[in-house]
DNA sequence: CTGAAAGCGCTTACAG
DNA sequence: CTGAAAGCGCTTACAG
C-alpha cells in the first residue's frame, strides 16, 4: 500500500497538483481557486489520508522545520529538562528536535554537527564541549542559525543563553559564610569551559570581600568522567578531622558532583550540617528527600531552554536578523533548605 | 556560500555524477573505475567539503536512516536513559533519532506519529499512552517497523520489550513481608496500562500465597498528572496512627510516587524504615542518598534501549523479517538497601 | 569502465 | 483561475 502523493489527489481530480498544492496549503484563497474545487480537493486529501512528504518539501524549499540539538547527555536530568522545554517549544511551532548527547566529547560533538549539516537542519542548539571552538566557530560562520547555551566561547561572536555563574556561586559562597562558616572548599569538574570557571572565580572572590584567604588546596578540580571514587577521595581529604584541608563547607558546582559528594560524606559518618555544611549548583529531585535537604542554586531551566527556541526561530524566520547577535544571561536563585544549618 | 553538491564535484573534474556517486559510496571497486579517477574524486570532495544531502539521498532511497522516538516525557531520569541508550545505539548505525515527549497524552501521541510518519522515519521506539490503542493498531498494520517498550497492548501483535512487572512486584511485595512487615499498601498511578495493572497484580498475589488479605482500600491510584498534595493525602491516609487503613510499609509503583510519598513521610516526621518501610519501582539517584536509602525494583533500562535498537534496525535492513515478531521480558532486580529495616 | 536520463514528491515561477 | 514545466540533490537502472 503506497503512500498517497499529491499527484494521487491530482489524478484522483482530474485537476493538476499545482492546485492541489495551492489548496493544501492554503493559498486557495490568494489564487482565487473556486471554493468547489477547494472543498474537493480537501474531502479527497483525507479520503486518501494524505501526509505530505516533508523530506520531498524540504529538498524543494531547503526548509526541513528541524532543529538539531547537542548536549552532554540527554540522561543528565539538567539537559532532560532542558531538552524536553526544547522539544515542546519546537513543537508548538512545527519544528522537531533531533537530539544528541556529545558526552563533553568534542570528537563526538564534531561528528553530530557534521551529520546535522547533511540532514540540513534548520538550526542548532548547542552545549559545546570544551576543545569545540574551531567547530562551533565554523558553525557560527555559516548561515544556519546557532545558539549556544549553558556554557559559551568568549572570542566566538554568537548568540547565547547562559546563567549568571559568576554571581550564583559569589552569593552561594557568601550564604555559607552568612551561616558561620569559616573554612568551604570548592568540588568543581574540569570542563575547561567558562560557566565553570565563573563558577570557581564567583567562590574565591566572596572569599576575598569577606576577609578570607583563597586557598587553591581547598579548590579540588576533577575529571568530566569521574568516578565515585575520585569524589569520595576529594571529600575525604577535604573533610577528615586531622587532615590539614580540614573545611566546615563545601560549594559543589554540579550537582552529580554534590550527589556522589552526600553519598561519601554519610559513608564517612558525617552529619550535614553538623560536621559540613553544603551548597550545590543545580536542583535534582535528589537534593530534596536527601538526609538534610541540600541549599542549591536552582537554574532556570525552562526558561534557557525556552529563550533559546525563539531566537533560533527568529532568526530562522527572518535570516536579517542573522547579525543582530543576542547575548543573555539568566538570573539563578538560591533556594535555602537545611543542609548549611539554620 | 552554496554547499557543495555531487554536481559540483563531477563538473570541477569533468566526469559524470553518476560516477561520483559510485564512488563516494564506495562502489567504485564494484564498477570498476580506475584508481587515479577515485582518488581524484575523493580528494576533491574533500577539499570542497563535500556533505552528502541526506533530504535527496532520502527522496531518492526512501531511507532517511532516521528512527521516530515516543516517550512520557524526556525529563524524567527514566526515559532520559532509555532515550540515552537508544540514542547512542541508534548512532553506532548512522541512524539519528527525532525525540518526542507524549505526557502520557494519547492526543500529543497521534500528532507525533503523525508528524513522524511524514519526516519518513525508517522505525518508531515508542512507549504508549493509554487510549493509543487504536493509533498504534494502525501503525503496527503499516510496513514501518515499530517497536513498543516499556507498555503494550495485549490485542495488538508487535513487536514490545518488558519487564516482568507482576514478578517484579511480587518479589517487592514478598521482601516486604519477609521483612516483618505485616499491612502493606500499593501507591500507584492511574496509567490504565498493561504494566502498571501487572504490578499491582503482583503485589496482590504475593499477599494472597501468603495467606494475607487484599485490602483495596490500601491499594491507592492516583491520576497520572497529580499533585505533591494528591500523594501526600494518600501517604498520610495510610500513615497516620489511627487511620483505619494504617500500614507498616507502602510499595510505590514509580519513582516520581516514589520521592513525592518520601517527602510526604518525612514532612509528617515518621520516620523510614522504623515507622514505615518502602520499596519503589525505578532507581532515581535521590535514591541512593535520601534519609533512608531506598530498596527498589532496578529495570535494565540500557538493554532496553539497546534491545529495542537492534530489534528495529534488524527490521529495517530486512523487511521480510517484518512478519517475525518479537515480544521480549526481561528481569528486574530488587537492590536491597535499609529502606526495609535489617 | 563511464554517462545520459529518469524519477523520488514536492513548490513555484511562468504562461495563458 | 488553472496547468505544464523546471528543479531541489541525490541514486540507479540502462545503454554503450
Amino acid at each position: 500500500m503506497k503512500k498517497t502523493s499529491l499527484n494521487d489527489i491530482a489524478l484522483h481530480l482530474g485537476v493538476s497538483k499545482t492546485l492541489v498544492s495551492f489548496v493544501l496549503n492554503g493559498k486557495g484563497k490568494e489564487f482565487r481557486i473556486s471554493e468547489e474545487i477547494c472543498k474537493k480537493v480537501l474531502a479527497v486529501s483525507k479520503e486518501l489520508n494524505y501526509q505530505p512528504n516533508r523530506i520531498a518539501q524540504g529538498l524543494r524549499t531547503g526548509r526541513t522545520n528541524t532543529i538539531g540539538l547537542i548536549i552532554a547527555d540527554i540522561a543528565n536530568p539538567f539537559f532532560g529538562i532542558l531538552g524536553r522545554e526544547i522539544e515542546q517549544e519546537a513543537a508548538k511551532f512545527g519544528y522537531r528536535v533531533i537530539f544528541c548527547s556529545s558526552d563533553e566529547n568534542p570528537e563526538k560533538s564534531r561528528q553530530q554537527i557534521e551529520m546535522l549539516q547533511q540532514s540540513q537542519v534548520d538550526g542548532y542548539i548547542i552545549s559545546p564541549p570544551k576543545d569545540s571552538e574551531d567547530q562551533i566557530r565554523a558553525l557560527a560562520l555559516g548561515n544556519v542559525p546557532l545558539v549556544l547555551i549553558d556554557r559559551f566561547f568568549p572570542e566566538i561572536e554568537c548568540n547565547q543563553i547562559t546563567v549568571d555563574n559568576f554571581d550564583a556561586a559569589y552569593r552561594a559562597t557568601n550564604h555559607l559564610l552568612r551561616m558561620g562558616r569559616k573554612r568551604i572548599a570548592n568540588i568543581t569538574v574540569n570542563l575547561d569551559l567558562i560557566n565553570m570557571n565563573q563558577r570557581t572565580e564567583g567562590y574565591k572572590q566572596a572569599l576575598r570581600d569577606s576577609g578570607h584567604r583563597v586557598e587553591e588546596s581547598l579548590i579540588k578540580v576533577l575529571p568530566f568522567s569521574h568516578e565515585n571514587k575520585e569524589v569520595a577521595k576529594a571529600v575525604k581529604d577535604l573533610v577528615t578531622k586531622n587532615s590539614q584541608n580540614k573545611v566546615d563547607a563545601i560549594l559543589f558546582s554540579t550537582s552529580k558532583l554534590g550527589i556522589n559528594g552526600i553519598e561519601s560524606i554519610s559513608a564517612l559518618g558525617l552529619k550535614i550540617p553538623d560536621d559540613i555544611a553544603i551548597v550545590s549548583f543545580d536542583n535534582p529531585d535528589a537534593y530534596k528527600i536527601c538526609v538534610s535537604p541540600v541549599t542549591v542554586v536552582n537554574q532556570p531551566l525552562k526558561e534557557i531552554g525556552k529563550t533559546a527556541v525563539q531566537i533560533l526561530l527568529g532568526e530562522i524566520k527572518h535570516p536579517d536578523n542573522h547579525a543582530k547577535i543576542q547575548k543573555i544571561i539568566l538570573k539563578t536563585d538560591l533556594i535555602i533548605r537545611k543542609s548549611c544549618g539554620s
